[in-house]
DNA sequence: GTAATATTTAGATATTTGTCTAAATACCTA
DNA sequence: TAGGTATTTAGACAAATATCTAAATATTAC
């Protein structure tokens, strides 16, 4: 659970997760929704897969990630948990 | 949300929430509870009451804390609304 | 008022983090 | 094989963070 709550410790990792809520999007593309530099998204992306927030899979040149809602369930639980 | 998430973003944080679970605590009694100082857990419990995650009220020379399950309830949304 | 207890504030420090540029790797096409 | 596109890795740096010690504030008891 810590690398999940360190994932979505920050603002773009958030709204990465939201537009792949939408549909499976490759590294260019996420980038590309933001300001900041590829590297830097990729870097964002790195931080998600460890959490397994995101899963990732290479097509042709392209890496395609998608949001991983079994983590969220787990999210879920240890809020459940805390409210009794 | 961005206070929340920092917030639940340490895992002595996350034991204190844990704590406050069973019955409101003073300031001292949660200090306790850890190996590290006194000065360190009011920070702690600084970043939790702006993230609105405990709240708090003086009685006498302590100060006894609650947890706040509304802000769990706004995350718990959160959520949902990113598993659609 | 003085002393004792509870808690917070202030200031310092080492570590972590988000970002960047430059370079490396992987794949595709001709 | 050479060149182009997609993505990641490496290394640097400023800002944020968790922790500490020392001091300040607030309350109670005598």
């Amino acid at each position: 659970m810590n690398k999940v709550f360190k994932a979505l410790n920050d603002q773009t990792r958030r709204e990465i997760l939201n537009l792949l809520k939408e549909k499976d999007l490759t590294a260019g593309d996420i980038a590309e929704a933001f300001q900041i530099t590829k590297p830097s998204i990729s870097h964002h992306l790195d931080i998600l897969s460890q959490a397994e927030l995101v899963t990732s899979h290479k097509q042709g040149q392209f890496v395609i990630y998608s949001l991983n809602t079994t983590v969220l369930d787990d999210l879920m639980k240890w809020i459940i948990t805390l409210k009794d």
